[in-house]
DNA sequence: TGAACATATAAGCAAATAGTTATATACTAT
DNA sequence: ATAGTATATAACTATTTGCTTATATGTTCA
């Protein structure tokens, strides 16, 4: 009972993570893909402090992992986290957002950090 | 490229929702009994109006449906709703949440409204 | 070492959220 | 009609959220 009680309260922990439409495009976007800090800057057009604390929040909860490699570090999905199994059908249920990466491309600036 | 961009909203709209303990424990009652305010009211101790704005918000998403019987109003997961695909992989990998109501049963709270 | 670049953290602020109390509406039954 | 019960809406408030700007940390490379 208190194990369940657990449950809940952390699948309404992450589904809040998931419920902002900035987060849960990286989510799809890093399911597939690792992105770095600034590839996310370019897309949403936020702040770069602005796109570190969605990841931060992300990474408290496990949900991506982190890698860095140099200067730059990678945020992925983290498919060992015990509450993958939870999100996947959630992400998989989303229209692709692999334009977003291809319009980087055409831009030029994806190539820049990746 | 729009459809997709209003899908995604929409999900993330859904998705915050259900990010709330008190309404994803509601949304995945409902997803087995309709249930009334009273129900709620004293499932989670809530004053009446703050489980109503609750259901509020899930009708406004079109997530449940209402059902007037007599003097109450039953309450119960919008089966129709087109993103109830969306929704039923999550509700399914949530513990119950049943021994809430037999709880209520018990005290025999549950009885006075239905 | 120091300049340039990538990322993280801190502090502040406006908007959104989730509760409250007070009040209105709607149905039931005497 | 009126009293009792169930629900909805309105107005208010404290907390949370998601951005901003300013600053700190960490890496690369001349």
């Amino acid at each position: 009972m208190l194990q369940k009680s657990f449950e809940i309260d952390k699948a309404a922990n992450i589904l809040k993570l998931l419920g902002d439409k900035t987060r849960l495009t990286m989510m799809k976007l890093m399911d597939n893909h690792a992105c770095c800090v600034c590839e996310f800057v370019e897309i949403f057009q936020f702040s770069q402090p602005a796109v570190s604390q969605h990841l931060r929040k992300l990474k408290d909860l496990g949900l991506v992992v982190e890698e860095r490699k140099g200067q730059w570090i990678f945020y992925s999905v983290n498919k060992n986290n015990e509450y993958y199994s939870f999100i996947k059908p959630i992400l998989d249920q989303l229209p692709s957002q692999e334009d977003k990466l291809k319009e980087l491309e055409e831009k030029g600036t994806r190539i820049t950090c990746c």
